[in-house]
DNA sequence: GCAAAAGTGTTCCCTATACACCCATGG
DNA sequence: CCATGGGTGTATAGGGAACACTTTTGC
């Protein structure tokens, strides 16, 4: 472990990721597991630094943390309860791992990290079947779990989850934003069933198409002929403006 | 002005309120003018102390700075630009007021004042009527704004409300969240004047009432006999869950 | 031709709007 | 009884859902 606490970061303020795929109609989240004894799971999270956009700080995780870059990201919330620390979460940690405070610095880096900080929650939105995250050094794992199943994680982090998912409902009838979930093409009823598990609604399959089609987002494209007996669905591929797409 | 950088604030974390009322027919903010030379003007803003929620933070500058208590908060958008500080708007300060940076201890504060600040916007709802702003020793003067006509502000604050607006929009919806800036008894057409006001648009007479009601959160009170030659309306209140309600 | 899934059309229902009408109130 | 504005009923339009139907595809 580096020093953190003198990095050049803004004291007490940390950012969290809350990374949305989508796979097997269901909706995931990507959560790291931390590489020791004791099965600590937490959103993938960091500090900004002095010269850095939160925006920039919490891409930069992401990545770092991932893999993942150049995704859809919306900051949903900021939580700020003055006893918002890590000091429970970490005692805990240390209790387990009896050699993780051995020396002066380690010491001071846990003053640093169990004070009270200022968390901003981002959500992002990846298309799950393209990216392929990679754990870094300090995980253990690095899993999707249905958002419906995820483990217990430290902290505040499950509330974090739980309001991002709300974010993203409210987000999905103002904005366009559930398209950066899907793959390049995508057929309409691909669309129509993450809609449905989103908002945990089902949608009429004829008036659902026009719907969309009129937001005049989407491109069509050739049609899909996967070889099965039966009709061909359109291909429609939604042209991302600023970002490009993910490649991993 | 005290020594604000030793008072064991969180560093570089700032509070913004916008703080919106409803008079004419018009949804209005409240901003304070800087008594200094120079025209300035900024949302009433502060800091957040070590042992302060950031709620608790947000509650206590209004209430210092305008003496408005007990009022709904909702928080709605973090600024986290790297860019973002105040020292284009001191610089321009200074110029105007050449005997601020007078002493050592004034220096010191202005280079704590001009790091780079995250910022946290607050939105308040208040009712207009019932409330009397009284501006602090900082402050030239505190006036309501139509929001159409607030006067030019300092660094970001100006996009603040903008933000803050479209948030109270789309809160509208989902929260039951607009009689907060309405008088503790209203009519059924002030509701719809407020709903109209708010979100740009007018509804049917029939209807608006039914869908109101059927919240369930209205209170139907005796009717309001105003001595006009017409029929009486009836009044409504808005039984208020935790706040008690505002007077000053 | 047949099965499977895409896509479309028809009908129905619900909600919101427009408009007309009735009702309370005070002069 | 009349003017005023609150409140309510009726007809209509529009959007979404249910259901049935047509179309495309490969065997």
């Amino acid at each position: 472990m580096h020093i953190i606490s003198q990095q050049g970061y803004i004291q007490q303020v940390s950012i969290h990721c809350v990374i949305f795929g989508y796979q097997d109609k269901q909706l995931k989240v990507l959560v790291p597991k931390l590489h020791f004894q004791g099965d600590f799971w937490a959103l993938p999270s960091g500090f900004v630094y002095q010269d850095e956009d939160t925006d920039e700080a919490a891409k930069r995780i992401l990545e770092d943390r991932t893999g993942i870059k150049d995704v859809y990201l919306e900051s949903f919330k900021t939580m700020g309860k003055a006893s918002r620390n890590s000091r429970n979460f970490l005692d805990r940690l240390i209790e387990l791992n009896p050699n993780t405070l051995d020396d002066e610095t380690k010491r001071r880096e846990y003053e640093w990290f169990t004070r009270r900080f200022i968390g901003i929650g981002y959500y992002a939105l990846v298309d799950l079947n393209n990216v392929v995250a990679q754990k870094n050094e300090i995980d253990e794992s690095i899993e999707w779990y249905p958002v419906n199943a995820i483990p217990q994680m430290i902290m505040d982090h499950n509330q974090l989850v739980d309001e991002a998912i709300e974010s993203l409902r409210a987000d999905l009838d103002r904005k366009r934003v559930a398209f950066h979930l899907l793959p390049e093409t995508f057929t309409m009823k691909e669309v129509q069933e993450l809609y449905e598990t989103i908002l945990e609604k089902s949608f009429a399959a004829n008036n659902f198409p026009k719907r969309v089609l009129e937001l005049n987002v989407l491109e069509r494209l050739k049609k899909k002929f996967t070889g099965a007996a039966n009709k061909a669905p359109y291909l429609y591929r939604f042209p991302k403006q600023n970002e490009s797409s993910v490649k991993n």
